[in-house]
DNA sequence: CGCTGAATTGTGAACGCCCACAACTGCCGG
DNA sequence: CCGGCAGTTGTGGGCGTTCACAATTCAGCG
């Protein structure tokens, strides 16, 4: 912002403005705007004047101009940690793509911690931009009413966080998918299952892991040791060399993403522990890699794109005061069978 | 855009203005702004009174009359495909950051094929929200002129492009990275080595296997069938199967990318062919997860957070018109070896 | 004590657009 | 031939900010 590079700036070209056409075609600008709004009360052959003397220019809204008058500004607002990962990477873009074709634009915040003053600041910045609505990847647990004094009334949802706060939120349902994982486990024979979570502070990782708790009760089973990994193959691998450590054995291992899994595949490798003959593994989420893992994952298949195009529609609603009839969205997930699990050792 | 949207709209709170704070402390909203934009020309005094009424107010800046009256963003756009893809993610995840630390915010738009039409549409589609310069993460070979017309003025530059077309670029030497690794594979006596490149129209890819091409000539080994993939794990596992079928025989698989050579390892594993025992397989992005492949993946290391950082930097000294001393910058990567790659067999 | 100049503050205009309303066209029927 | 009406087009004002410049304040000094 120095003095000298804001002087550079005011050197560039002026852009053409809706004058320029207006004054090019002998109407007013009004009609102009009219033309490039769509509006159909300007004649046809108005019409085709200003559209030429449009493309003849080269003329282009300026958005900024628009949003000031208008109020609205066609901007999306996200703020996320972690868009590295599949899922997320993949719902961004989706939401990306969504919006686009409801002509909305996207504007990403990342933040690397989901705490307070990261997550502020990332909502001030987007709203100082005018989004017309919000969408917040990061977990919000405990904050929602600091995002809700920040919005000022900008329409906001959650992805991936628990339902019952009031906020709208288009959210898998952990449950399912953890239920169907043991289920399918228990159907080969399997009791004793341990379980690698995700880091605290994610919500998909907390209701996977209590899921997993409850399918294991309903079940009669003990809960062993949870371990605890962080989403990531490295820590996938660190959680099942602990697990492995212990002296209770277990003939399964559910792990909270596929990433984690594929760690924990390599572990049980390491350790020359055969997958499924001894051990049976079950990841989360399908990765399109997921397949090609040694052996390929057993998993539960989340269709990340369509949340990401739920949450748009919920959103688009939210912001233009339409009912929503459903305001938690839950998608089902689907069992994935392949080759990393299978029947349990007989009295393992 | 419907009318009844519109008046959705206008029926949202009003926003507090310059002219709000000054009205509360008693002061022109000349003043404010200058307090606001951190000018020092503003007594103490005042300066506090002013800020006091800021945080008691709430105010934020309306970054849509900033725009329109400096004529300038804050904003970066991105055109980028594929952006699932855990390198091109990475590049986007560290433009933004750099991107803030710098205060400017990033506007992303995905294509989906890089044709004419869909650049255009994203190209105008960011110049509209003004942006005040331009990250393409897009083939734009042969486009050049195209996105030059486009930008009219607004300063931008490319990452994964090939140079020698005037356009700034930000990109990792493929060609080291490539023949760092069929150095490797030369060492371990490997003379027949076969290749899975990415798909066309992505320079990565082109460069790559140019790279490829060119090395093993200089070690006056012969280029044998050059299989295609499409970055997807998939895809090199099909490329593998189709590799597998010619007659002539190779010891060693160079793939484009990490995803293929999971596949390739997937699909050696199939045929029962030892990975390294028989078949070497080198990977090329070292993903998080390569470490814990079957076996773990030797690689090349590509730094995408600092290509990302990079980039901006770069644009950023484009658009203030500073001299940019190198228009194409090139980043070295690091060759990672790890247990996929093996002493070539006798004679084999 | 009045003058000077620096420090501080205020004013008018502009940025490009949209809204509400006013004004102008024709064309019809009476 | 004129009032009226629908279809079109033009005008004034304002959105919240910044810029250039004008106006004010307040020391310090001769």
């Amino acid at each position: 912002m120095s003095p000298s590079s804001s002087s550079a700036f005011r050197s560039r070209l002026p852009s053409v403005t809706l004058d320029d056409v207006a004054a090019r075609c002998g109407v007013s600008y009004q009609t102009v705007s009219r033309v490039v709004n769509g509006s159909h009360s300007v004649a046809e052959k108005t019409r085709a004047r200003v559209l030429q003397a449009i493309n003849e220019l080269g003329y282009r809204p300026n958005l900024a101009a628009r949003r000031l008058a208008t109020r609205r500004s066609g901007l999306i607002g996200m703020v996320g940690t972690d868009i590295t990962y599949y899922g997320p990477a993949q719902v961004m873009v989706s939401i990306e793509e969504t919006a686009k074709r409801h002509d909305y634009n996207l504007m990403f915040a990342g933040i690397e911690r989901s705490n307070d003053s990261q997550l502020a600041a990332a909502i001030n910045d987007l709203c100082e931009h005018q989004i017309d609505g919000l969408v917040l990847g990061v977990q919000v647990e405990g904050r929602i009413d600091l995002v809700r004094r920040l919005c000022r009334g900008v329409p906001f949802l959650s992805v991936d966080s628990t339902s019952a706060l009031g906020v709208p939120t288009v959210v898998v349902d952990q449950s399912l998918g953890v239920r169907l994982a043991i289920e399918h486990l228990l159907t080969l024979g399997h009791r004793r299952i341990a379980c690698i979570s995700g880091p605290p502070g994610w919500s998909a990782a907390h209701e996977r892991r209590n899921a997993f708790i409850r399918a294991l009760k309903r079940a009669g089973c003990d809960v062993g040791r949870i371990a605890e990994g962080d989403w990531s193959a490295e820590s996938g691998f660190a959680a099942t060399m602990e697990l492995l450590k212990e002296r209770e054995s277990f003939t399964a291992i559910v792990a909270g993403n596929d990433h984690m899994a594929l760690g924990a595949l390599r572990a049980l490798h390491a350790k020359r522990i055969r997958v499924p003959g001894t051990i049976s593994v079950v990841g989360y989420d399908d990765l399109p890699e997921s397949r090609f893992f040694e052996p390929p994952l057993t998993t539960v298949h989340h269709d990340f794109a369509r949340q990401g195009e739920r949450c748009v529609t919920m959103l688009l609603r939210l912001i233009n005061n339409e009912s929503v009839d459903q305001p938690v969205e839950l998608l089902r997930p689907e069992f994935v069978v392949r080759e990393s699990t299978g029947r349990a050792r007989q009295g393992g």
